[in-house]
DNA sequence: TAGATTGTTAATCGATTAACAATC
DNA sequence: TAGATTGTTAATCGATTAACAATC
């Protein structure tokens, strides 16, 4: 049996759903309803049921959803039940700043190495990590089986960085480099250029 | 005469174009066409095309594009050949790292004040500038005329801070913070959580 | 039961693509 | 001129919304 193919832009909604559940949950609620969710995170109730009713029948008609049951499985279709180890490249402020973030250890994922190859930072220590030379990622990354990374270089070493990560068998990037970066097919990119987020809004400001 | 509604879906884009745009005269390329920019981009040239006729004529047959000319023009439809100061609340590792960010200056942004509400940090030096009392935020913001805001405080203060910034007057926002946040009409905000990045890509991995 | 809310269908709305006359 | 590429139109494709039977 074929995979239902799920359009990219639903699950890019998921981990907006999981996160405002979460918080709901923190707050000591125990449902909530597509209509509760959706004034939450800014969102159509009708999208938010159609949504998931791409994954299965996960509320009740009546009483809405059981939030920690739609986080497990938000959790399952998001597949962050596992815990996702991470490589970080580039320890100047930005990935400095990652690798000590503490956002991530209980949403699925966990740093596991960092690079740069500023030869005044190898062998150095951030966070919890020991600085390893960019030379090494691919047999670095490759041994160790890591599927996804955080690119914090200048754009100017971004796609020869990009190269290795996929070469060591990198499948998802986090990119903070102000670039575009080119990769093959099955190889995943997400933007995080904090200047294009201020340019996205300045055309609505006076 | 009521100025178009361009859809925000096509102003989301333009920053991606000026960006390639700038990356190409750095190559020292003078001329491109929609085809060339949306390889780059990874967008069809279709696409480039009928996003640009929204604004104007900006190419030429059998040509293509002028990089500077295009530069411009995209530059002062996004309002960003002014200079627009933003401040950064919350110094954490990541509003440190962006408060000493170097990719604002040649994109249209400026760092100009910074806040954290730990009194070990208030009055001290961060980059370029002494940490203000989160709680002076709208005194402060109000005063300057400043619009534009990145939010780095944690989960727990951000909609607290968040109502007074939008008391201060900014209009845009900046949110590192992981949680979806309440703003009135006319108030935008981008979305930078890079847990919510990170889980965008899981569910396409084994 | 009565009220609330789901999952789903059909209708609407909006975005993308293909194609091509115009023209550099 | 011949080749290339634009801006735009119409066709296609996809996403969102409205509405409601089912049912808790």
């Amino acid at each position: 049996m074929i995979k239902q193919d799920i359009p990219d832009i639903i699950v890019s909604r998921l981990p907006i759903y999981l996160r405002a559940l979460r918080h709901m949950q923190a707050l000591g609620k125990l449902t909530t309803s597509s209509q509760e969710l959706g004034a939450t995170v800014g969102i159509s109730a009708a999208q938010i049921r159609k949504d998931l009713s791409q994954f299965g029948e996960f509320g009740k008609q009546g009483t809405g959803y059981d939030i920690a049951f739609l986080i497990d499985q938000l959790r399952e279709i998001l597949k962050i039940q596992r815990v996702w180890n991470v490589a970080v490249i580039g320890m100047g402020d930005m990935g400095h700043a990652l690798s000590r973030y503490q956002g991530f250890s209980d949403r699925g994922f966990r740093v596991m190495m960092v690079f740069d190859n500023d030869p005044a930072k190898i062998g150095g220590q951030v966070g919890n990590f020991v600085v390893q030379d960019t030379k090494d990622i691919v047999a670095a990354i490759q041994s160790s089986g890591i599927k996804l990374a955080m690119l914090c270089v200048p754009a100017g070493a971004a796609q020869e960085v990009t190269n290795m990560l996929v070469t060591a068998g990198v499948k998802a990037i986090l990119n903070y480099a102000p670039i575009s970066l080119n990769v093959p097919a099955g190889v995943r990119v997400q933007y995080l250029d904090p200047s294009i987020g201020l340019q996205r809004m300045t055309y609505y400001l006076d």
